[in-house]
DNA sequence: TCTCCTCGAGATCT
DNA sequence: CTCGAGGAGA
Protein backbone atom coordinates (compact mmCIF):
# COMPACT_ATOMS: atom_id res chain seq x y z
CA UNK A 1 0.00 0.00 0.00
CA UNK A 2 1.28 3.79 -0.93
CA UNK A 3 0.01 6.92 0.70
CA UNK A 4 0.31 10.34 -0.67
CA UNK A 5 1.54 12.56 2.40
CA UNK A 6 0.81 16.51 2.12
CA UNK A 7 2.51 19.16 3.97
CA UNK A 8 -0.17 19.76 6.11
CA UNK A 9 -0.08 16.24 7.52
CA UNK A 10 -2.95 14.64 5.77
CA UNK A 11 -2.53 11.49 3.79
CA UNK A 12 -4.42 9.29 1.66
CA UNK A 13 -3.96 6.12 -0.23
CA UNK A 14 -2.48 6.57 -3.53
CA UNK A 15 -4.49 5.88 -6.54
CA UNK A 16 -4.76 2.45 -7.45
CA UNK A 17 -2.64 2.49 -10.11
CA UNK A 18 -2.56 -0.98 -11.00
CA UNK A 19 -5.56 -1.09 -12.81
CA UNK A 20 -3.68 0.31 -16.22
CA UNK A 21 -6.47 0.92 -17.83
CA UNK A 22 -5.77 1.83 -21.17
CA UNK A 23 -3.09 -0.45 -21.44
CA UNK A 24 -2.95 -2.64 -24.95
CA UNK A 25 -4.31 -6.40 -25.16
CA UNK A 26 -2.08 -9.27 -24.87
CA UNK A 27 -2.45 -10.94 -28.27
CA UNK A 28 -1.03 -13.65 -30.45
CA UNK A 29 0.18 -12.72 -33.67
CA UNK A 30 3.03 -12.76 -35.97
CA UNK A 31 3.40 -9.61 -37.48
CA UNK A 32 5.45 -8.41 -40.16
CA UNK A 33 6.39 -5.54 -38.37
CA UNK A 34 6.90 -5.10 -34.51
CA UNK A 35 9.32 -3.95 -31.96
CA UNK A 36 10.94 -5.83 -29.62
CA UNK A 37 11.48 -4.39 -26.30
CA UNK A 38 13.42 -5.10 -23.27
CA UNK A 39 14.07 -3.59 -20.10
CA UNK A 40 16.28 -3.60 -17.19
CA UNK A 41 15.01 -2.23 -13.48
CA UNK A 42 15.77 -2.18 -9.62
CA UNK A 43 13.77 -4.65 -8.78
CA UNK A 44 10.43 -6.54 -9.80
CA UNK A 45 7.57 -4.51 -8.94
CA UNK A 46 6.67 -1.28 -10.96
CA UNK A 47 5.76 0.53 -7.89
CA UNK A 48 8.64 0.37 -5.77
CA UNK A 49 11.49 -0.02 -8.41
CA UNK A 50 12.66 1.85 -11.26
CA UNK A 51 13.90 0.94 -15.24
CA UNK A 52 17.66 1.34 -15.14
CA UNK A 53 18.05 0.35 -19.03
CA UNK A 54 15.50 0.60 -21.72
CA UNK A 55 15.79 -0.95 -25.19
CA UNK A 56 14.13 -1.66 -28.65
CA UNK A 57 15.14 -3.34 -32.11
CA UNK A 58 12.44 -2.62 -34.37
CA UNK A 59 11.77 -5.57 -36.62
CA UNK A 60 10.74 -5.38 -40.40
CA UNK A 61 10.03 -8.52 -42.88
CA UNK A 62 12.87 -10.06 -40.54
CA UNK A 63 15.44 -7.33 -40.52
CA UNK A 64 16.34 -5.20 -38.03
CA UNK A 65 15.57 -1.45 -39.49
CA UNK A 66 16.02 0.48 -36.23
CA UNK A 67 17.56 0.42 -32.61
CA UNK A 68 17.18 2.26 -28.91
CA UNK A 69 19.06 1.29 -25.97
CA UNK A 70 19.66 4.03 -23.39
CA UNK A 71 20.45 4.05 -19.53
CA UNK A 72 18.79 5.63 -16.92
CA UNK A 73 20.34 7.10 -13.76
CA UNK A 74 17.80 6.32 -10.94
CA UNK A 75 16.57 8.07 -8.07
CA UNK A 76 18.11 5.39 -5.62
CA UNK A 77 21.51 3.42 -5.90
CA UNK A 78 21.26 0.34 -7.45
CA UNK A 79 21.53 -3.10 -5.29
CA UNK A 80 24.28 -5.17 -5.33
CA UNK A 81 22.27 -8.03 -6.08
CA UNK A 82 20.91 -6.06 -9.60
CA UNK A 83 24.56 -5.12 -10.18
CA UNK A 84 25.26 -8.46 -10.27
CA UNK A 85 22.84 -10.27 -12.40
CA UNK A 86 23.24 -7.28 -14.75
CA UNK A 87 26.40 -5.76 -14.71
CA UNK A 88 24.95 -2.52 -14.46
CA UNK A 89 26.80 -0.44 -11.62
CA UNK A 90 26.19 2.92 -9.98
CA UNK A 91 28.92 4.59 -12.14
CA UNK A 92 27.93 3.33 -15.47
CA UNK A 93 24.70 5.21 -14.64
CA UNK A 94 26.21 8.60 -13.14
CA UNK A 95 26.01 10.18 -16.29
CA UNK A 96 23.39 8.55 -17.90
CA UNK A 97 19.64 10.58 -17.93
CA UNK A 98 16.78 10.44 -15.43
CA UNK A 99 13.58 8.09 -16.63
CA UNK A 100 11.70 10.95 -17.39
CA UNK A 101 13.69 12.04 -20.29
CA UNK A 102 14.55 8.83 -21.60
CA UNK A 103 11.07 7.58 -21.67
CA UNK A 104 10.03 10.43 -24.18
CA UNK A 105 12.63 9.36 -26.65
CA UNK A 106 11.57 6.02 -26.24
CA UNK A 107 7.98 7.58 -27.01
CA UNK A 108 8.81 8.92 -30.11
CA UNK A 109 11.44 5.59 -31.20
CA UNK A 110 7.64 3.60 -30.66
CA UNK A 111 4.99 4.41 -32.69
CA UNK A 112 1.27 4.03 -31.72
CA UNK A 113 0.42 1.15 -33.56
CA UNK A 114 3.26 -0.92 -33.56
CA UNK A 115 3.26 -4.14 -31.82
CA UNK A 116 5.57 -4.68 -28.87
CA UNK A 117 7.23 -8.55 -28.42
CA UNK A 118 9.06 -8.95 -25.73
CA UNK A 119 10.03 -12.58 -22.87
CA UNK A 120 7.37 -12.23 -20.09
CA UNK A 121 6.67 -8.60 -21.93
CA UNK A 122 3.72 -7.70 -19.38
CA UNK A 123 6.79 -7.47 -16.55
CA UNK A 124 8.13 -4.33 -19.33
CA UNK A 125 5.02 -3.50 -20.09
CA UNK A 126 3.67 -1.83 -16.93
CA UNK A 127 6.77 -0.19 -15.81
CA UNK A 128 7.02 1.30 -19.29
CA UNK A 129 3.24 2.34 -18.38
CA UNK A 130 3.80 3.73 -15.29
CA UNK A 131 6.61 5.63 -16.58
CA UNK A 132 5.47 6.86 -19.65
CA UNK A 133 1.98 8.30 -17.67
CA UNK A 134 4.21 9.91 -14.41
CA UNK A 135 6.63 11.36 -16.61
CA UNK A 136 5.46 12.25 -20.25
CA UNK A 137 1.38 12.34 -19.46
CA UNK A 138 1.14 9.50 -22.07
CA UNK A 139 -1.09 6.36 -22.08
CA UNK A 140 1.06 3.26 -23.75
CA UNK A 141 -1.54 1.67 -25.02
CA UNK A 142 0.38 -0.64 -27.30
CA UNK A 143 -0.75 -4.23 -27.73
CA UNK A 144 1.98 -6.77 -27.25
CA UNK A 145 2.89 -10.20 -27.80
CA UNK A 146 4.36 -12.41 -24.80
CA UNK A 147 6.72 -15.03 -26.33
CA UNK A 148 6.82 -16.67 -23.49
CA UNK A 149 3.32 -17.71 -23.93
CA UNK A 150 4.34 -19.02 -27.42
CA UNK A 151 6.82 -20.77 -25.56
CA UNK A 152 5.18 -22.11 -23.05
CA UNK A 153 2.29 -23.75 -25.87
CA UNK A 154 5.06 -24.95 -28.08
CA UNK A 155 8.19 -26.53 -25.78
CA UNK A 156 6.64 -29.13 -23.57
CA UNK A 157 10.08 -30.97 -22.77
CA UNK A 158 12.23 -28.26 -21.24
CA UNK A 159 12.15 -28.12 -17.48
CA UNK A 160 10.98 -24.61 -17.60
CA UNK A 161 10.23 -21.87 -19.70
CA UNK A 162 12.51 -19.14 -18.59
CA UNK A 163 14.58 -17.05 -21.48
CA UNK A 164 17.95 -19.03 -20.78
CA UNK A 165 15.93 -22.09 -21.00
CA UNK A 166 14.15 -21.75 -24.21
CA UNK A 167 17.51 -20.18 -25.99
CA UNK A 168 19.12 -23.21 -24.81
CA UNK A 169 16.88 -25.65 -26.03
CA UNK A 170 17.72 -23.63 -29.54
CA UNK A 171 21.52 -23.64 -29.22
CA UNK A 172 21.12 -20.31 -29.22
CA UNK A 173 24.26 -18.31 -27.11
CA UNK A 174 23.19 -16.72 -23.77
CA UNK A 175 26.42 -14.86 -23.80
CA UNK A 176 25.28 -10.74 -22.39
CA UNK A 177 22.33 -12.08 -21.22
CA UNK A 178 20.47 -9.46 -18.55
CA UNK A 179 21.01 -6.40 -21.12
CA UNK A 180 18.58 -4.76 -22.76
CA UNK A 181 20.06 -4.83 -26.06
CA UNK A 182 21.34 -8.62 -25.87
CA UNK A 183 17.80 -9.89 -24.49
CA UNK A 184 16.19 -8.38 -27.36
CA UNK A 185 18.40 -10.31 -29.89
CA UNK A 186 18.13 -13.80 -27.75
CA UNK A 187 14.48 -13.24 -27.66
CA UNK A 188 14.08 -12.79 -30.88
CA UNK A 189 15.82 -15.68 -31.84
CA UNK A 190 13.82 -17.39 -30.04
CA UNK A 191 10.89 -16.24 -31.35
CA UNK A 192 12.10 -16.83 -35.18
CA UNK A 193 12.67 -20.95 -34.03
CA UNK A 194 9.25 -20.92 -32.49
CA UNK A 195 7.76 -19.33 -35.02
CA UNK A 196 9.39 -22.14 -37.39
CA UNK A 197 8.42 -24.43 -35.13
CA UNK A 198 4.84 -24.84 -36.13
CA UNK A 199 6.48 -26.07 -40.03
CA UNK A 200 7.82 -29.02 -37.75
CA UNK A 201 4.81 -29.35 -35.71
CA UNK A 202 2.83 -28.60 -39.17
CA UNK A 203 0.65 -26.61 -37.66
CA UNK A 204 -0.83 -23.66 -39.38
CA UNK A 205 -0.30 -20.35 -37.77
CA UNK A 206 -3.80 -19.06 -38.14
CA UNK A 207 -5.15 -22.35 -36.29
CA UNK A 208 -2.07 -21.93 -33.70
CA UNK A 209 -3.61 -18.77 -32.90
CA UNK A 210 -7.06 -19.90 -32.71
CA UNK A 211 -5.85 -21.97 -29.70
CA UNK A 212 -5.42 -19.47 -27.55
CA UNK A 213 -8.61 -17.60 -28.59
CA UNK A 214 -11.21 -19.64 -27.70
CA UNK A 215 -13.13 -16.60 -25.65
CA UNK A 216 -16.78 -16.85 -25.56
CA UNK A 217 -18.31 -13.31 -26.01
CA UNK A 218 -18.27 -12.37 -22.58
CA UNK A 219 -14.94 -13.06 -22.37
CA UNK A 220 -14.79 -16.00 -19.97
CA UNK A 221 -12.75 -18.90 -20.79
CA UNK A 222 -14.10 -21.38 -22.89
CA UNK A 223 -11.08 -23.62 -23.25
CA UNK A 224 -12.72 -26.65 -23.26
CA UNK A 225 -11.88 -29.66 -26.05
CA UNK A 226 -14.63 -30.37 -28.18
CA UNK A 227 -15.14 -33.72 -29.48
CA UNK A 228 -16.40 -32.10 -32.72
CA UNK A 229 -12.87 -30.16 -32.68
CA UNK A 230 -11.40 -33.28 -32.83
CA UNK A 231 -11.32 -34.76 -36.69
CA UNK A 232 -8.80 -37.36 -37.81
CA UNK A 233 -7.00 -36.14 -41.28
CA UNK A 234 -7.27 -40.11 -42.06
CA UNK A 235 -9.33 -41.93 -44.41
CA UNK A 236 -8.40 -45.55 -43.73
CA UNK A 237 -8.48 -47.59 -40.32
CA UNK A 238 -7.45 -50.70 -39.39
CA UNK A 239 -11.16 -52.39 -38.83
CA UNK A 240 -9.11 -55.31 -36.60
CA UNK A 241 -7.99 -53.00 -33.71
CA UNK A 242 -9.66 -53.25 -30.74
CA UNK A 243 -10.22 -49.54 -30.50
CA UNK A 244 -11.85 -49.16 -33.76
CA UNK A 245 -14.98 -48.05 -33.99
CA UNK A 246 -15.64 -47.69 -30.34
CA UNK A 247 -17.03 -44.98 -28.09
CA UNK A 248 -13.94 -43.48 -25.29
CA UNK A 249 -14.62 -40.87 -23.12
CA UNK A 250 -12.07 -39.19 -20.46
CA UNK A 251 -12.55 -38.08 -17.18
CA UNK A 252 -10.19 -36.39 -15.34
CA UNK A 253 -6.80 -35.05 -16.04
CA UNK A 254 -4.18 -37.31 -17.67
CA UNK A 255 -0.34 -38.14 -16.58
CA UNK A 256 1.62 -38.64 -19.46
CA UNK A 257 -0.54 -36.26 -22.21
CA UNK A 258 -2.86 -33.98 -22.80
CA UNK A 259 -6.72 -34.73 -23.31
CA UNK A 260 -6.99 -33.13 -26.48
CA UNK A 261 -3.54 -35.22 -27.86
CA UNK A 262 -5.30 -38.21 -26.39
CA UNK A 263 -8.55 -37.54 -28.27
CA UNK A 264 -6.42 -37.03 -31.39
CA UNK A 265 -5.05 -40.33 -30.95
CA UNK A 266 -8.35 -41.97 -30.65
CA UNK A 267 -10.18 -40.66 -33.81
CA UNK A 268 -6.93 -41.26 -35.57
CA UNK A 269 -7.57 -45.28 -34.78
CA UNK A 270 -11.23 -44.76 -35.92
CA UNK A 271 -12.82 -44.83 -32.83
CA UNK A 272 -15.11 -42.11 -31.43
CA UNK A 273 -14.76 -39.82 -28.73
CA UNK A 274 -17.48 -38.57 -26.38
CA UNK A 275 -18.07 -35.42 -24.25
CA UNK A 276 -20.16 -37.52 -22.13
CA UNK A 277 -21.31 -40.96 -20.87
CA UNK A 278 -24.20 -42.49 -22.79
CA UNK A 279 -25.19 -45.83 -23.41
CA UNK A 280 -23.37 -45.80 -26.29
CA UNK A 281 -20.35 -45.47 -24.75
CA UNK A 282 -17.60 -48.39 -24.44
CA UNK A 283 -14.77 -46.75 -22.74
CA UNK A 284 -14.22 -44.03 -19.91
CA UNK A 285 -10.78 -43.59 -19.44
CA UNK A 286 -10.08 -42.48 -15.95
CA UNK A 287 -7.03 -39.75 -15.46
CA UNK A 288 -6.43 -38.39 -12.33
CA UNK A 289 -9.27 -36.24 -10.14
CA UNK A 290 -7.07 -35.79 -7.22
CA UNK A 291 -7.01 -32.05 -7.37
CA UNK A 292 -10.87 -31.62 -8.24
CA UNK A 293 -12.34 -30.28 -5.11
CA UNK A 294 -15.67 -30.33 -6.01
CA UNK A 295 -15.54 -33.86 -6.27
CA UNK A 296 -17.21 -36.35 -3.98
CA UNK A 297 -15.49 -39.66 -3.33
CA UNK A 298 -13.11 -39.35 -5.38
CA UNK A 299 -15.61 -39.53 -8.41
CA UNK A 300 -16.40 -37.81 -11.10
CA UNK A 301 -20.19 -37.54 -12.52
CA UNK A 302 -18.99 -39.11 -15.40
CA UNK A 303 -17.48 -42.15 -13.08
CA UNK A 304 -21.17 -42.34 -11.45
CA UNK A 305 -22.87 -42.34 -14.73
CA UNK A 306 -20.55 -45.32 -15.82
CA UNK A 307 -21.02 -47.18 -12.76
CA UNK A 308 -24.53 -46.77 -12.99
CA UNK A 309 -24.67 -47.97 -16.33
CA UNK A 310 -22.59 -50.98 -15.52
CA UNK A 311 -25.08 -52.05 -12.80
CA UNK A 312 -27.56 -51.90 -15.56
CA UNK A 313 -25.68 -54.29 -17.60
CA UNK A 314 -24.26 -51.53 -20.34
CA UNK A 315 -21.03 -52.55 -22.00
CA UNK A 316 -18.86 -49.77 -20.57
CA UNK A 317 -15.66 -50.51 -19.21
CA UNK A 318 -13.74 -48.00 -16.73
CA UNK A 319 -10.48 -48.52 -17.36
CA UNK A 320 -6.80 -46.36 -16.32
CA UNK A 321 -4.79 -44.17 -18.60
CA UNK A 322 -2.10 -47.25 -18.40
CA UNK A 323 -4.84 -50.07 -19.74
CA UNK A 324 -5.77 -46.71 -22.37
CA UNK A 325 -2.43 -46.54 -23.63
CA UNK A 326 -1.87 -50.38 -24.06
CA UNK A 327 -5.58 -50.53 -25.98
CA UNK A 328 -3.95 -47.83 -28.06
CA UNK A 329 -0.79 -50.09 -29.34
CA UNK A 330 -2.82 -52.43 -29.68
CA UNK A 331 -2.77 -54.94 -27.11
C1' DT B 1 -24.49 -28.66 -27.44
C1' DC B 2 -23.71 -24.02 -25.74
C1' DT B 3 -23.19 -20.43 -22.08
C1' DC B 4 -21.58 -19.13 -17.85
C1' DC B 5 -18.88 -20.10 -13.92
C1' DT B 6 -15.40 -22.10 -10.48
C1' DC B 7 -11.19 -24.10 -9.14
C1' DG B 8 -6.28 -25.60 -8.70
C1' DA B 9 -1.51 -25.80 -10.47
C1' DG B 10 2.44 -23.59 -11.77
C1' DA B 11 5.02 -19.76 -13.41
C1' DT B 12 8.28 -15.21 -15.23
C1' DC B 13 10.41 -10.72 -15.33
C1' DT B 14 14.63 -7.61 -12.25
C1' DC C 1 -1.16 -13.80 -14.05
C1' DT C 2 -2.42 -17.86 -17.67
C1' DC C 3 -4.01 -22.30 -18.60
C1' DG C 4 -6.48 -26.61 -18.37
C1' DA C 5 -9.69 -29.00 -16.21
C1' DG C 6 -15.07 -30.03 -14.50
C1' DG C 7 -20.00 -28.72 -13.61
C1' DA C 8 -24.83 -26.70 -13.68
C1' DG C 9 -28.38 -25.38 -16.38
C1' DA C 10 -30.83 -24.20 -20.47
Amino acid sequence: MQWNVYSDGRCEVKQNTSQRDKKGKSIIAFPDEFVMVDIETTGCDARYNEIIEISAIRIKDDQVIDRFSMLIRPWNDIDPFITNLTGITNQMVQDAPRVGEVIKHFLRFIRPEDIILGYNVNFDINFLYDNALSEADYYLNNDFVDVLRIARKLIKNTENDKLKTIAAFYGISYEGAHRGEQDCIICLECYRQLRSELDKQSMSEADFIDSFNKRSSNGYFTNQIRVKDIVSDKTAFDENHPLFSKVCVFTGALEKMSRKDAMQMVVDLGSICGDQVTRKTNYLVLGNLDYVKSIEEGKSSKMKKAEGYILAGQDIEIISENVFYELISGG
